[in-house]
DNA sequence: GGCACCCGCATTTTCGAAAATCCTCTGCTC
DNA sequence: GAGCAGAGGATTTTCGAAAATGCGGGTGCC
């Protein structure tokens, strides 16, 4: 993940400074994007700063109107679903090569991940928000983790890549309460099966997962109506 | 394809003329890009080449080293295999969900594309390089047609990405004779079975088509031994 | 002799302003 | 009143130079 690689050049430090900013809502879905606004936001002139929604735009981020500028872009259920189901199918299959080629280590760091992330609550209301970031962070890697062995960069980066890109639909589905879903329970088992070398079942939980987090998010868009 | 829709903006011109460059060999895999050299060729300033080299680096295309400038991403036997691998799951569930969904138009469509591709020769070597150009942008519409009924925008964004980046190696093939193979016989095949609603079998066949190219490669890589 | 440091050159990266483009509002014509 | 042309302003895009960074050679020190 770019963001945490600290950048040595300006422009890297702008995209994440623009794309922290997209997925925390402070530059929300559809809203124009000037570059007056940025500049004072990363505290530095344009070049950098195009060259950050350049980049943003390459993953899907912002979108970009030629001599027009670029803009956040929308959310939509369309794009949710259409996010879910292909990651249903890339992860689905990068965990089941994972499975098949995945040694020892692969074991060692999935148990680790899972330890870490299962030892951070992850809904509680008082909790500090830079807790939550941790999960989310831990929660990442746990994902990562699990495809890892699957021995195509290619599938890996583009399993990232939709991660990122649904981290702005997952973040509402942390709003919604009691959503009688079990959720450490349900990496839980992913990881049991995994272990098992259950590939079949595995994939299945895992594409389950998903589809469970994208039927929360989906909920809470047609009663909230906030398409 | 970004390629076509000429560019209202330098930078979008900067990124064809690379991309051009690159595809055709004058600029070599792994060769460092300075930005003079690409200066001249484009004839433009140093903003919109960076521009286009942040563009091509998210795709693939070039690898950037912070503040040592971009190269053209290199060659290998891996890479190919890692790009055919993938090719084959995201474009045989593709294929499966357009032949699912796809309409009349679609048929329609997909016919007359194959209609086209057919009554252009392939591999004549005096064929002059300006067909040849055509005869790829036809087989390219062909494929994205094949695909264009799926309804999963990302997954026919995907496929097109990947379709591009292949084309480098697509392109070392065409070099290869006596190939026994028959191409045009391939293509209609899978438009056969796709038309046919026959989707299992359509599917295969599209593997083995691209298997069948990445073959061919392979074996031009290990002769050659041009990595 | 070998190693570390510093300086100058080549190159990338960033800046601030100029040029190009788009949007809006006004005024004119039909 | 509707519609088009054009000026003015806002914004993006591009330029050319300045700043920053990395690389290689040379010098001094151990």
């Amino acid at each position: 993940m770019k963001d945490r690689a600290e950048a040595r050049t300006l422009a890297g430090d702008a995209y994440a400074v623009i794309h922290r900013a997209i997925r925390s809502g402070l530059l929300q879905p559809g809203q124009r994007l000037r570059f007056a606004e940025l500049q004072a936001l990363c505290g530095m002139s344009v070049s950098p700063v195009r060259e950050a929604l350049v980049r943003l735009t390459a993953e899907g981020f912002t979108v970009s109107d030629d001599h027009r500028g670029f803009s956040v872009a929308p959310l939509s259920i369309a794009e949710l679903l259409d996010i879910v189901g292909t990651r249903k199918l890339l992860e689905g299959e990068a965990l089941r090569l994972s499975i098949e080629h995945g040694d020892s280590d692969w074991e060692g760091r999935l148990l680790a991940a899972h330890h870490v992330m299962s030892r951070l609550p992850r809904e509680r209301d008082d909790m500090p928000s830079a807790m939550r970031e941790d999960w989310d962070l831990r929660h990442a890697d746990f994902h990562r983790i699990l495809i890892s062995a699957c021995r195509s960069p290619i599938l890996i980066e583009m399993c990232e890549k939709l991660f990122v890109r649904a981290d702005r639909y997952r973040r509402l589905s942390i709003s919604v309460p009691n959503q009688s879903r079990d959720v450490v329970c349900e990496h839980e088992r992913i990881m049991a099966l995994a272990l098992d070398r259950n590939a079949e079942e595995a994939v299945a939980a895992l594409k389950q997962h998903y589809q469970r987090t994208a039927d929360a998010v989906q909920r809470l868009f047609e009663t909230q109506e906030a398409l």
